[in-house]
DNA sequence: TCCTGTGAAATTCTTCACAGCC
DNA sequence: GGCTGTGAAGAATTTCACAGGA
């Protein structure tokens, strides 16, 4: 059956070939580590981390080295070093230049979120079709007339972009975005997304993690 | 290494041991059929939900056979029935009452997401800190106090809490909500949280996701 | 002694392939 | 002929367990 999501197939290796799951616990561990390093912290250990997380110690100390070797046997990993490591693996030794797509309540809600600024995504572009909020400005970013977005985007060299559209919009505004040259999607749509290979679609799905609780609920 | 999470390990057996992803998956397909019901098809292939969903024909098959036999050899399932069948799995076939803590930017707008009301989750109570918010109405809900949520949240019959609070707050409300007998949390704060046995958390991390889009950007 | 790094085992999840029924 | 249901095979991910360095 065609996989539509061909993304990351390109090349067989960077390091290895890195699973979905570990990457997720990258993000979480690097947020851990910076809370340690915050408090004066100079080493962790895999327990600590795993504790942190809600995994195992070999959990973590698999993940990490499938990058490397960065903790000194019998005393754990540096935290700045370690800090510094996980931030350049995920990408995040950068800006990104961020675009919202609708400047609904989810949308506009998203645009102002806390942290993102910080932990270097810039919001660079905010669009929406509602001729009453064009015009208006979201931190610091005046929302512009989604006509002009293929324009718009390559102007402002979005990395990545974010919908929160109505789910019969999103398919159209995912196409164009590809098409000018956006290869990461966040999705807050309830529709799944078809893109070109290359483009990476994340979802975050209200109803879909509702009825999940809702399951959990019926079935324990 | 102790696991916090022991959610659902109560019962060994409602139908069988259904992994998370396919209970997403069904979610999915859900969604689906009831666009194909709407649009007048009244069977559906295998092959047909697993083109909308990204996924194979075997796997929807594998998915839908963990619950029974809902499918007719040689011409595929009912889309009236599946829908049906699906609803009940999911715990779908009754309402449940939703609680949101956190009336801020992403609160507000979670609560009055299109589409909660009409897939079964009723918003029955909208909480914050802030004296200028407790008293405003939002979607038809009065904001009230956090400081009587314990007693609130029972007299609401509250199944399932949706968090969008800082970080540093998220525990502790989630542990209160755990006491007061929510079992059910949906958490939009950026701290995985540890709850008791017996209350599962769905975590929506839109930092963790953007990151996961950095390292595909980076790593392609 | 403490804790990392890592092959090997165990487990979980997906795909295959085919028997069975319409 | 077409499509489901499912055991068996295969792939991916997690856990184990232990060798090895600080």
């Amino acid at each position: 059956m065609p996989h539509l999501f061909t993304a990351a197939r390109a090349r067989p290796d960077p390091v290895k070939r890195i699973a979905d799951p570990t990457v997720r616990r990258l993000s979480l561990y690097l947020r851990f580590l910076e809370e340690f390093e915050g408090a004066g912290r100079t080493t962790i250990s895999s327990g600590e981390l795993a504790q942190s997380g809600h995994t195992t110690p070999a959990q973590v100390r698999k993940d990490l080295s499938s990058f490397g070797s960065f903790g000194k046997r019998g005393l754990g990993y540096g935290t700045h070093d370690l800090v510094a490591h996980i931030r350049q693996i995920l990408g995040l030794d950068r800006t990104w230049r961020l675009v919202v797509v609708g400047a609904g309540r989810m949308g506009s809600a998203i645009a102002q979120f806390p942290g993102f600024r910080d932990r270097g995504f810039h919001v660079v572009g905010i669009f929406d079709l509602d001729p009453r909020r064009i015009g208006q400005t979201l931190a610091g970013v005046t929302i512009a007339d989604v006509c002009h977005l293929e324009a718009d985007v390559q102007r402002l060299r979005a990395d990545i972009a974010v919908l929160a559209l109505p789910p019969a919009a999103a398919q159209s505004i995912a196409t164009r975005l590809a098409q000018a040259g956006v290869h990461a999607l966040l999705d807050f749509s309830t529709a799944p997304l078809t893109v070109p290979a290359g483009v990476t679609v994340r979802r975050m799905d209200l109803a879909m993690e509702l009825e999940v609780l809702s399951f959990a609920l019926t079935n324990r």
